[in-house]
DNA sequence: TAAAAGAGTGAATACCATTAACCATGTGAC
DNA sequence: GTCACATGGTTAATGGTATTCACTCTTTTA
């Protein structure tokens, strides 16, 4: 079966332990609280053993952010699948709000997929990490190429649109494998300005002296985007 | 004139330095790279000195954003006095205009004003900074009370506001010193939800690949924006 | 003019990352 | 089974950081 030496085998225990202990000290102590030697003390050796693991601390952030990736992806993924398929609007509806309760619930972790933290990484010799935004606007992009397929979407022609803001949006189009109108590609990008603000706002908590609690903005934005793609909310809607 | 003693002179000519020195040394290296050990360094001095300045890191972070609080509205409220005084449009656009330009020209400081490092700042024992997010909402409260009075505003009507969310709203209203409908309140959320997630986006750069330029994206939200409050984008806007 | 207040220094403590040299042990070839 | 080698850990050293404390020098002021 496991084919595993005693050494892989001891190697993939303490770099899962590693890791784990990594996730909860940053979503304790925040990401400049997480330091090799914490990680070390958590897992029972030196912190000079870490470098036979990770690039030192970079590296452990990078595996801790890839990590929170698949995580993260799999979460907005199940939501939407515990919807019928052939209900969009319950779809994108939940898909919305496990973002918003992804976030909400790990908001160091948040910060660090889809906010500031994030150029840090990007910019260290660790490489460009694999882009949430590419992965979550494919995903985003399958029930909007089926609303357009389907004939709902009211959008701008080609022509109509700012030429510098076509390219761009064709850029982005091409980046994110999507093969529909870029008018339907702005559609995306108007909703997700909208998202993205809510939830920077509900995370950063700028405004938390007065919406504590963001759900009630966030079902009134739900019910605003759904219009906005000829659908309404639907009454089938299956939240965990 | 100056009834300043030599003492008290040479201090504040060491609290400007030393502040100048930390904004540089935050927007080159980042927050995280904002060290009391490089600001003396900078200014000459030894670390231990600038105790009889700042009250340690967390002061000395404290007080560049305060500075930088400052600065920020001083620069919206000139973009937008530099309007027609009956011209709303042109208010609204120019000053959301500032807030996009002055964010992208200093990334780090947005990110401690308007963004992640903030929540850190607030958890410090340096107590509860001013809260930019109640200074700007008084400020494009005027256009928008101006608008409302003027009957240019579509708006819901408060019972038609799900209950948790109008109380909510209250609260928002009451902190801002806004005495318009909440309905009113509602529409300057929803706008503000709009430019803080374009804000977001453009500064941490999560679409980067793409949208590289936010330029082209504001004019067509400003556009959508203006529309939402009855407003058409102004022949006579004035950019520096 | 002498006491008090203020502003800086140096030393000490306690974190942290990172590298280098070194040692123990599991692995695999023979 | 034995032995060379790769692997994964150790300790020690370097250098960076914040912070506190004791001390000194200087300015202010009574």
């Amino acid at each position: 079966m496991t084919a595993l030496t005693r050494r892989e085998r001891l190697r993939a225990e303490l770099e899962r332990d590693a890791k784990a202990a990594a996730r909860r000290i940053a979503a304790e102590e925040g990401v400049e609280g997480l330091t090799l030697a914490a990680v070390a003390r958590a897992v029972g050796v030196t912190p000079p053993a870490l470098y036979r693991y990770f690039n030192g601390r970079a590296g452990l952030v990078r595996a801790v952010y890839d990590d929170l990736t698949s995580e993260f992806m799999d979460n907005v993924a199940k939501a939407l699948h515990r919807q019928d398929p052939d209900d969009v609007s319950a779809q994108l509806h939940a898909a919305t709000r496990a973002v918003l309760d992804w976030s909400m619930a790990n908001k160091v972790e948040f910060d660090l997929l889809m906010g500031a933290a994030y150029v840090k990484i990007a910019d260290s010799e660790e490489g460009i990490p694999k882009v949430i935004a590419r992965e979550l606007g494919g995903f985003f992009g399958v029930p909007f190429a089926r609303l357009w397929r389907e004939g709902r979407l009211v959008i701008d022609a080609d022509e109509d649109i700012d030429p510098v803001l076509a390219e761009q949006l064709r850029t982005y189009r091409t980046h994110v494998g999507l093969d529909f109108p870029i008018g339907v590609v702005l559609l995306m990008v108007i909703c997700w300005r909208q998202i993205y603000g809510l939830l920077c706002m509900a995370v950063y908590g700028h405004q938390e002296f007065a919406f504590d609690d963001p759900m009630p903005l966030f079902e009134h934005m739900m019910d605003h985007l759904l219009g906005i793609l000829g659908l309404e909310r639907s009454p089938n809607l299956r939240v965990p």
